[in-house]
DNA sequence: AGAGATACCTGGGAGC
DNA sequence: TGCTCCCAGGTATCTC
């Protein structure tokens, strides 16, 4: 379930995959996933150059060497690989990109959630306007205590669902909030209009330390994810709270909790996530 | 404006 | 064994 550290991941391996490579066949098996991928077939493509990668929130752009690119986002069970020609297709990969050398740029998505799209973007390095609205990113100087916040003030929606708003901070999922509020030693149902400026402090730092560990160790894979290279990522050995529910805290073994926030679980240790 | 609910989708697991 | 139901979850869209 690709959130900012598997995007990182997989932006770094296309970078080094497709830099530089030709498109000469798009292939299209599946009519839509999140949208319509029949644009891809008659975008013109063949012929186009990709001149970089480059990761926004959890999405990804791959820059063409018109000045258009391609939009991706992997939902939550979004994989994409480049491989050999030879390799049949799988059950759920539903689009492939063939490049100039022979090998193939191939687009898998279980559940269909994920996003592949041709985007105008004016100029080089300028993000498609699908992206406008997006919060800054949490390995930046931008995400500070003082923003954090700021933007919490009289929010009276629960802590953990604010900081999942993309609108707030990208690329936080549900497995790095809960961690971070774990870390943070908060209690995920909080007001996030509660928030002390101390806490903000507290937060932020937790959620740069954890998302960067995650990106050194190649993401969190649960189910679905993994790597350009096929790998699983490594986090998941060192999560401390997500999934737990029933077992105990690491930090002092009180039996972790679970309730349901947004539509989504949230694993939490009653005893040292104060409310 | 903000917040909650719902739909989208498939596979896996639980329960009967 | 086979059926039904629920759950996972990011995002868009709807409603209140």
């Amino acid at each position: 379930m690709p959130e900012l550290p598997e995007a990182e991941n997989i932006g770094r391996a296309l970078k080094r995959g497709l830099v530089g490579r030709t498109i000469v066949k798009v292939e299209v098996f599946t009519p839509a996933m999140r949208t319509s991928l029949l644009p891809l077939l008659s975008a013109g493509l063949e012929g186009r150059r990709i001149t970089d990668v480059r990761r926004r929130g959890r999405y990804l752009v791959a820059d063409l060497d018109d000045g258009r690119g391609l939009l991706m986002h992997f939902g939550m069970s979004g994989v994409v690989r480049i491989e050999d020609a030879r390799v049949p297709r799988r059950r759920h990969e539903h689009v492939f990109l063939h490049l100039a050398d022979g090998g193939i740029f191939r687009f898998e998505c279980t559940r269909r959630f994920s996003l592949f799209e041709v985007v105008d973007l004016n100029s080089p390095g300028r993000w498609p306007v699908q992206l406008a609205g997006l919060g800054v990113e949490p390995l930046t100087p931008d995400f500070t205590a003082d923003y954090l916040f700021k933007c919490s003030r009289r929010r009276s929606g629960c802590v953990k669902n604010f900081l999942m708003d993309n609108a707030v901070v990208v690329g936080i999922g549900n497995i790095y909030a809960t961690e971070t509020l774990f870390a943070s030693r908060i209690h995920p149902a909080r007001p996030a209009g509660d928030l002390t400026l101390p806490e903000c402090v507290v937060v932020v730092s937790e959620a740069r330390r954890i998302l960067a560990r995650a990106i050194e160790l190649g993401g969190t894979t649960i189910s679905d994810f993994q790597n350009v290279d096929g790998s699983e990522g490594k986090f998941v050995q060192e999560l401390q709270i997500y999934g737990r529910k029933g077992r105990p805290c690491p930090r002092c073994g009180a039996v972790v909790e679970c309730l349901r926030l947004g539509g989504r679980s949230s694993c939490y240790c009653p005893r040292c996530q104060s409310r």
